[in-house]
DNA sequence: GTTGACGTTGACGTAAACGTAACGTTACGT
DNA sequence: ACGTAACGTTACGTTTACGTCAACGTCAAC
């Protein structure tokens, strides 16, 4: 079912990007296609980075971010050091994330007040000047 | 302590702003400084402005949506039906913030999920094939 | 009269992640 | 042999909110 060799277009049905994005990818070199004249032709290896960046971007980070992880693990495979260091980096966005939650949890309580007063203001329209 | 009329300087110090950001706001129809001869002076209105303006992008309201409701008040000032559009807009921009919320948890306890694997294994480096 | 500090107007740069032409090449079906 | 679908490349466009010069005006102080 799923080939060594798969073509854009099954890469773009298998993972639901545009034929752009995986062409970008490449440009960005987070993938290598092979070339069978000017095709493309994605081995095994580029679905497992696919798989990777798409999972890295949900956590919000950057092509460059994950270009460097991936490029870590090139070098020198899955070993410990590479492996702490990701986890070191992870951990770093998860504050980071924690962080934003925070600021978003702030704006949505203010929000909510400002909608409470309007809401006031509103109902003050029906009763005029009343009390 | 707060004149009429403020420079571009009080400004920045009173809002904690660049020049460039007033002047940037300017061009884009945000405030309405006056001027004097060719340098700007800001207004009692603009202040009230800005303080709207700043308030709404904690919000997340874009500088574009920040201008059409500022807008629709100068039409026909803060009546009812302003009142109720903006604060249907408000409405909205909250459920968006929520559900941006409710995505970054998510992603956050998918991070934490992939961080206790991560840990797993590191683990494991210490304790070659333990078991 | 000149030096600074501050002000002004453009205009171009930045960042991220692709989208969107515009146009050339290949491969396949008939 | 020919149409056309699918693929390729190159390069500019998009969005947002300013930052960063460059080049010049102006006003008070020395």
């Amino acid at each position: 079912m799923t080939p060594d060799l798969m073509t854009i277009r099954e890469m773009c049905a298998a993972f639901d990007v545009t034929p752009r994005t995986l062409r970008f990818y490449e440009s960005k070199e987070l993938i290598f296609p092979v070339r069978q004249g000017t095709r493309r032709l994605f081995t095994r290896r580029d679905r497992a980075r696919l798989t990777l960046i798409l999972r890295g971007k949900r956590f919000g980070f950057s092509l460059e971010d994950l270009r460097q992880l991936l490029d870590l693990y090139d070098r020198d495979g899955s070993q410990e050091p590479q492996l702490r260091r990701t986890y070191e980096i992870a951990s770093e966005r998860l504050a980071q994330m924690e962080r934003q939650r925070a600021e978003l949890d702030v704006a949505i309580s203010d929000l909510k007040e400002q909608l409470a007063w309007g809401a006031e203001v509103l109902a003050s329209f029906r009763q005029p000047a009343a009390e």
